[in-house]
RNA sequence: CGCGGGAUGGAGCAGCCAGGUAGCUCGUCAGGCUCAUAACCUGAAGGUCACAGGUUCAAAUCCUGUUCCCGUAACCA
């Protein structure tokens, strides 16, 4: 559908699922962003040109009503809400280069475009529903909302028999176009165990048309439809809109939004598994094909699994919800950015537990590579005044396998990430960290030291540690990005990693005479009192002896 | 009823798609080291891979059935 395309260098697009601004933020809104914000890094450190986008859903029936509780105006309330979302957002580091929020005067306009086209193709019409309605709830039930004597019970309070028009969108027409390009697609969603799941859901989806608006004196928070303004557009055509609408999709010149074409069809939208069905496996490529976009223009979905806590799912009325803030407050940025994306394996679920958080931050981070570093620079300092040598004096057997371990973990890492696999990508680099200690202890730097016939050995020690330092420091990045910096500018390295990329980065990053800089513990640890002072009589027992 | 996921040493997980000595982290126990964030390294104990059949020279992995756990259940126009 659009010329030329491919002569146009494409930008590595990713989002993520717009948070809907009834309440603040939890975990799992936190954990979707990280992730985003882990593979965007990894993509910009490939030296790939990333748009990330992330955003907030403001419109609807929850935002109008929890607003009308509270007395004030919705655009008020999600105002608030979206002043949380970015608060968070900001706290955790999430590099964003777009912002989508539903509200948006460019979203508006792209939305009642598209309206307008879709209108003007026939694939809208106008009809009226019968049925029963809920006061309360605002909404109508259907013969699944009746109990067992056939009855709506008292939950749905108010329940009056009811008339009302509504503009639909010809979903049905989509059927069968949906049937093959699932099928056929390998892209379309992953993992992939998640397709068969579209597949089963589109036999059930296509029954009838989809409704897409509300009359404004039922919802008046929302996009007004242009050739009908008695009327909103409600959720699809509004929300999930914003993936091509913050892309620059039919945008004015002078909007500020990206070109379009350089960026679509993204190749990363990360959402959750309780969105894909229907609407981001059935709706969205629907809608898009409808639009007039081809095979070639669907974007790529990804979809991750939930945190539970204690085994349940995180729910208000269970009052288990986690709050992000809270667990920043109490353990660092770095500790939940790390545990976010190292103790759930992409796509699946995962249980929740502080404890585990504190565990992987204290042994992989602050034991293992937080320490590592700290060492191996330290002793240069000490040993060397914080200058490595030439290289190339000097070399062995021990030497030799560590360079081969680490050229392994960085193409490890790679493909790992570029498979969405982070928390075994970070375990790959982890093994690497481990064989550097191992080294360490093969080779004994302190003992190199004090014999003076092992000079050129131990220089040798030292460059094999600062490299492997430097090369997964740099690695960590796209997950820790400001503690790898500090650790980067301890090796005196951040220049020298700054046009690297994993595909390019070769042993010998560090040059002959380069100087360190003091090291610092970057990842201290997180202990409770009990165990300081459990740590306290452990050492003074182990005095005595 | 349907659909999806899961059941692997004390805990949490990987491996299963493309069968071939059961792996990782934590914990436990025993050693070692002293450069380091009282961190690090080595070794050991601990599993009939939910159960029962089948295919195969060979099954955690493929097939069939069973049990248990979790999620989801469209069409809420």
């Amino acid at each position: 559908m659009r010329a030329g395309k491919t002569s146009i260098r494409r930008m590595y697009y990713i989002t993520t699922a717009i948070d809907y601004t009834n309440g603040p933020p939890h975990i799992g809104h936190a954990y979707e962003k990280v992730l985003a914000d882990v593979l965007a890094r990894w993509h910009r450190l490939k030296g790939e040109e990333v748009f990330f986008l992330t955003g907030v859903d403001q419109h609807g029936q929850k935002v109008q009503q929890t607003a009308e509780k509270r007395g004030i105006t919705p655009a008020q309330h999600a105002a608030e809400m979206t002043i949380k979302f970015k608060e968070l957002w900001a706290r955790l580091g999430l590099s964003y280069d777009g912002w989508a929020e539903t509200s948006d005067p460019r979203h508006i306009a792209c939305v009642q475009k598209i309206l307008t086209n879709l209108h003007d193709k026939g694939l809208l019409y106008k009809k009226t529903y019968k049925g029963f309605y809920s006061v309360r709830q605002e909404q109508f039930l259907t013969d699944k909302e009746r109990n067992e004597e056939g009855v709506f019970g008292s939950e749905w309070g108010q329940v009056v028999e009811l008339e009302e028009e509504n503009w639909y969108f010809k979903l049905s027409e989509q059927a069968e176009w949906m049937r093959n390009f699932v099928t056929s697609s390998e892209t379309f969603v992953s993992p992939s165990f998640r397709k068969q799941e579209v597949l089963n859901a589109i036999e059930r989806a296509f029954d009838g048309d989809l409704c897409i608006s509300r009359p404004k004196d039922r919802l008046s928070w929302g996009i007004e439809i242009p050739f009908d303004t008695d009327f909103v557009t409600y959720v699809w055509f509004d929300a999930l809109i914003n993936y091509i609408s913050f892309a620059g999709y039919l945008a004015e010149t002078g909007s500020n939004l990206p070109d379009f074409d350089k960026l679509w069809p993204a190749a990363c939208e990360i959402i959750g598994k309780d969105i894909l069905i229907p609407a981001h496996g059935i709706y969205w490529p629907a809608m898009l094909h409808a639009m007039g976009f081809s095979d070639e223009d669907m974007p790529g979905l990804l979809v991750h699994g939930w945190w539970n806590i204690n085994g349940e799912k995180m729910s208000k009325s269970i009052g288990n919800i986690v709050d992000p803030n809270a667990l920043i407050d109490a353990f660092g940025i770095e500790a939940v950015r790390y545990y976010l994306v190292r103790d759930i394996a992409t796509g699946k679920d995962s249980n929740f537990d502080a404890d585990r958080l504190v565990m992987l931050y204290n042994t992989e981070l602050a034991n293992d590579f937080g320490n590592l570093c700290n060492r191996s620079i330290n002793m240069t300092k000490r040993y060397r005044d914080s200058i490595l040598a030439d290289p190339d004096t000097y070399d062995n057997e021990t030497a030799s396998t560590l360079r081969q371990s680490m050229a392994k973990t960085v193409a490890d890492f790679t493909s790992l990430m570029d498979s969405n696999m982070v928390a075994d990508a970070l375990a790959s680099l982890n093994a690497q960290v481990s064989a550097c200690n191992s080294y360490i202890e093969q080779e004994q730097p302190w003992k190199l030291a004090k014999d003076d016939a092992e000079t050129t050995h131990l220089d040798c020690v030292l460059r094999h540690l600062m490299e492997c330092c430097t090369q997964l420091a740099s690695l960590l990045r796209c997950v820790l990005p400001d503690a790898c910096l500090q650790m980067l500018n301890q090796l005196n390295a951040s220049e020298l990693v700054n046009t690297m990329t994993p595909a390019n980065m070769q042993w010998g990053i560090l040059p002959a005479r380069h100087t360190v800089n003091d090291p610092a513990p970057i990842f201290p640890r997180i202990l409770s009192e009990e165990e300081k002072a459990k740590l306290a009589a452990k050492v003074a027992k182990g005095d005595k002896k």
